[in-house]
RNA sequence: GGUGGAGUGGCCGAGAGGCGAGGCAACGGCCUGCAAAGCCGUCUACACGGGUUCAAAUCCCGUCUCCACCUCCA
């Protein structure tokens, strides 16, 4: 395998090469659990899942770490606002996390580990740095600790920024900070915050900051230096150069590699609270096939954003179902499960140049052409060559549609095979009957039948080897 | 103030010195009893002004517009 990788840290793309021969160890920051998860937000697991097919196909074991952070100052907020537990409010939406995740096909994380899982390891980092010369209790007694970014020279080395040209943290004056820009490792607990909600450590009881669950549990589960860390590009600064500091403060290599994914947008603006809203991953799936948003997510390089419109979603659920059609179509003449073990040379170069899935596309859409006009001549032997090959194509971006998970999820939805058998009988019966009249060139009585299942949402194509149905978009 | 990104045909969206990416839509044709699907073809674009070069969407200089981040963000 010979992938590049566009590395944030160096702003250059590079080969990549593992830690471990054979295994890739990749932490992305999963998210805070503090609500419903909208389409950005799902963008990175469907980019992060692309990667890890694409490593996968290529032989690699892939190992890939997901935070849950589920302690922050926002959950703490919004479940007293609904005067639930936090952790009750945490695990509801880490559930609606995971159901994301599935519904879009995206392979689970091998594992998940959740900061409040990680206090442990957390408070030895937290010691090791301060011991370090590199983080402090705060002198107002607070509880809280700070990393002391002046004792680290490469801080702001991830996002190319200098210290004295930062702006400093708004917070500043109300914290015993040595340094406006200095950064919380932990936060003292505060009267009126929930009990439950605090752990004990050598500098007093309180709860972690946001950065430093991902470098303890990072290194815990990857090593102190593992492949790539990942995550949307927002989190670039503060959060990841964070990390980095802490880890690198704390004697750990870290990451090799940076990856960060643009944005999804709303008429060229970051995705706000009230227009998110209508962009819940369980809102969109509604009006648009899971496999479709699937698509639409990542037809466009991870380092594009996307200008989200319903335009430009639906136009790209049209071009799926191009491709999809040609599945369906060639997979009637050619039942058997046929995958090729290999993609085509040309989507390969293009996976293996920073995940340049547009041009893989390309190539797909290539190849659909091709089967497409073998379909046309019956060539059984070049339908059967070309569904592999897109079978394949399709398979390493999770699109593929007759395998898992989005086998027997088009037609007649979750009631299953049993159900679509009787419904494919029924409909043949009166495709039998439309036979039976185009035959005697009644076609008055051929073309009712086809109005008739149309207006059920069932399209009728007349082809090369009979006549054809599928359920309407 | 600092840092990073973007502007490409009707729309989406790649590319990054020469070879028309691809898709959606539209239009014309083929196929079809008519459709649908498919195929073939048409639509020759790179924010603006300079410059370098045999050749610039791509490199250089300048300008405009937009977006993001600067310690709560995927």
């Amino acid at each position: 395998m010979s992938f590049r990788l566009y590395d944030t840290a160096t702003r250059d793309i590079r080969d990549f090469v593992p830690v471990r021969p054979g295994h890739v160890g990749i932490y992305h920051c999963g998210l805070t659990v503090q609500g419903p998860p909208h389409i950005g937000h799902i963008r990175k697991e469907v980019v992060f899942d692309v990667l890890r097919r694409w490593f996968e196909y290529n032989g690699l074991e892939v190992t890939i770490v997901a935070n849950i952070t589920d302690i922050d100052d926002k959950i703490l907020a919004k479940s007293a606002a609904a005067e639930r537990p936090w952790w009750a409010w945490a695990y509801d939406h880490e559930r609606a996390l995971d159901a994301a995740y599935e519904v879009l096909g995206c392979t689970p994380a091998t594992y998940q580990p959740r900061a409040t899982g990680h206090i442990t390891e957390m408070v030895e980092l937290m010691q090791a740095l301060v011991d370090g010369g590199h983080a402090y209790p705060a002198a107002d007694g607070s509880g809280d600790v700070y990393f002391d970014v002046r004792s680290w020279p490469s801080y702001g080395e991830l996002s190319g920024q200098k210290v004295d040209d930062m702006e400093p943290a708004t917070d500043a004056d109300a914290r015993g900070k040595r340094d406006p820009r200095d950064f919380a490792l932990w936060k003292g607990h505060k009267p009126g915050e929930p009990a439950s909600a605090s752990w004990p450590t050598p500098f007093g009881r309180g709860r972690p900051g946001w950065h430093l669950e991902c470098s303890a549990m990072a290194a815990k589960y990857l090593g102190e230096e593992f492949d790539i860390h990942g995550g949307g590009i927002d989190l670039k600064f503060p959060h990841h150069e964070n990390e980095l500091a802490q880890s690198r403060a704390a004697g750990q290599p870290f990451a090799r590699f940076w990856m960060h994914n643009a944005w999804v947008t709303m008429s060229g603006e970051k995705m706000s609270k009230s227009l998110g809203n209508s962009l819940l991953v369980s809102d969109v799936v509604r009006r648009i096939r899971p496999i479709e948003l699937r698509y639409y997510l990542l037809a466009a390089h991870y380092r594009s954003h996307i200008d989200f419109s319903e335009e430009s979603m639906a136009a790209d659920a049209a071009a799926f179902r191009r491709l999809e059609g040609f599945v369906s179509r060639a997979s009637e003449l050619v039942p058997e499960d046929v995958r090729s073990a290999s993609v085509p040379q040309a989507f390969a170069d293009a996976m293996d140049d920073d995940l340049s899935v547009p041009q893989a596309l390309a190539v797909l859409f290539d190849t659909v052409r091709d089967g497409n006009n073998a379909l046309a001549a019956a060539d059984k032997a070049a339908v059967r060559e070309s569904l592999a090959q897109v079978r394949a194509m399709l398979g390493v971006l999770g699109l593929d549609p007759l395998a898992d998970p989005w086998v027997g999820l088009d037609s007649v939805g979750s009631s299953g095979d049993r159900l679509r058998q009787v419904v494919d009988g029924l409909v043949m019966t009166l495709l039998d009957q439309r036979r039976e009249a185009r035959a005697r060139r009644d076609f008055a009585a051929a073309d009712a039948i086809r109005e008739r299942l149309n207006a059920l949402g069932i399209v009728v194509e007349d082809g090369p080897s009979g006549t054809r149905w599928e359920l309407a978009d």
